[in-house]
DNA sequence: ATGGGATCCTGTGAGC
DNA sequence: TGCTCACAGGATCCCA
């Protein structure tokens, strides 16, 4: 479940491999995983496809905006990519047999402008197909439509906004935190670990938390999600980084996925509620829920 | 307007 | 051993 630190990473791992690089080739494998000019695909031609999957463009940068990935072209084409729930993006060297997999849904040929051809291919795997291809004419396009309706990135979010997003809302905390145009980039995981973090219960309203309260949440988000990052993200499952590598943060999570151990900070069985359709865990006695909640 | 629930999808692991 | 079934969740849509 790749969020914020897992797609960061895997921006850093990819941009040697990618950036100055030529598309020489785009085979999409199914179709209704892309979307042209951020549009359902409905009797394109396969050279406007193709043209849509940046084919012919050198890659010059790779942006990130909470948990989504934009692949920015010289020509100012652009191709965002969104992992969902179980999506991969990973770049395979030629000469490294990419082995038979499944839910293979596109693959772009790779090779380098220079002298030296070094090639390779760039994947896209998704088993369950909650993410996806959405192409732009340019940046100001995906800006515009796509990443118009999400909050400032989980790693930029200030106070101010935080509190702005919380005033005049009966919602729980977690829920605020997990809306992407509140803040970008904060899935389950996260959500869970900075609440612990800050000692805030995930069900407290959002209204009710002081700005004392926020500032500590804000403060012990990023400083998660930064570590997050320097370990390579969390592989909870599937996610992998663009050469393949697990990431090693999973083994520090001190709530995620830890229903009925022991808090590693104060020993306390840690609880389980659902919250927005989500596994939310908890330590009763670090996150105490207000009285007047 | 706000927020909650259903929905999409497949792999995994528990339980019988 | 092999089967069924619940569960995982990001974003989107629908409805109260």
């Amino acid at each position: 479940m790749p969020e914020l630190p897992e797609v960061e990473h895997l921006r850093r791992s990819l941009e040697p491999v990618l950036l100055g690089r030529v598309i020489a080739r785009v085979r999409l494998r199914r179709r209704d995983v892309a979307r042209l000019d951020g549009q359902l695909r409905q009797g394109g031609t396969r050279a406007r496809l193709s043209r849509g999957l940046l084919s012919g463009a050198v890659i010059t940068r790779l942006e990130r905006h909470g948990k989504q990935l934009a692949v920015v072209a010289d020509d100012q084409r652009c191709l965002c990519i969104h992992l969902g729930m179980s999506g991969q993006l990973r770049f395979v060297p030629t000469g490294q047999t990419l082995r038979q997999e499944n839910h293979l849904h596109c693959v772009w040929d790779v090779q380098s402008t220079g002298q030296a051809a070094e090639r390779g291919r760039l994947i896209f795997r998704d088993p369950r197909r909650f993410g996806g291809l959405w192409s732009y004419r340019n940046e100001t396009e995906l800006n515009a439509a796509r990443w118009r309706d999400l909050g400032p990135d989980a790693l930029q979010l200030t106070v101010a906004h935080l509190a702005a997003a919380c005033t005049h809302t009966m919602r729980p905390i977690k829920s605020v935190l997990l809306d992407q145009s509140v803040v970008a980039g904060v899935g389950n995981i996260y959500a869970d670990e900075s609440l612990h973090a800050a000692g805030i219960h995930p069900g407290a309203i959002a209204s009710h938390l002081r700005e004392e309260s926020l500032r500590r949440l804000l403060r012990d988000l990023r400083r998660i999600l930064k570590h997050a990052i320097d370990a390579g993200g969390s592989s909870v499952r599937d996610y992998r980084d663009g050469r393949g590598n697990a990431g090693a943060f999973a083994s520090r999570h001190l709530v995620y996925g830890r229903k009925g151990q022991p808090c590693r900070r104060c020993g306390d069985t840690l609880a389980s509620v659902m919250l927005n359709q989500r596994s939310t865990v908890f330590c009763p006695r670090c996150q105490r829920r207000p009285s007047n909640d």
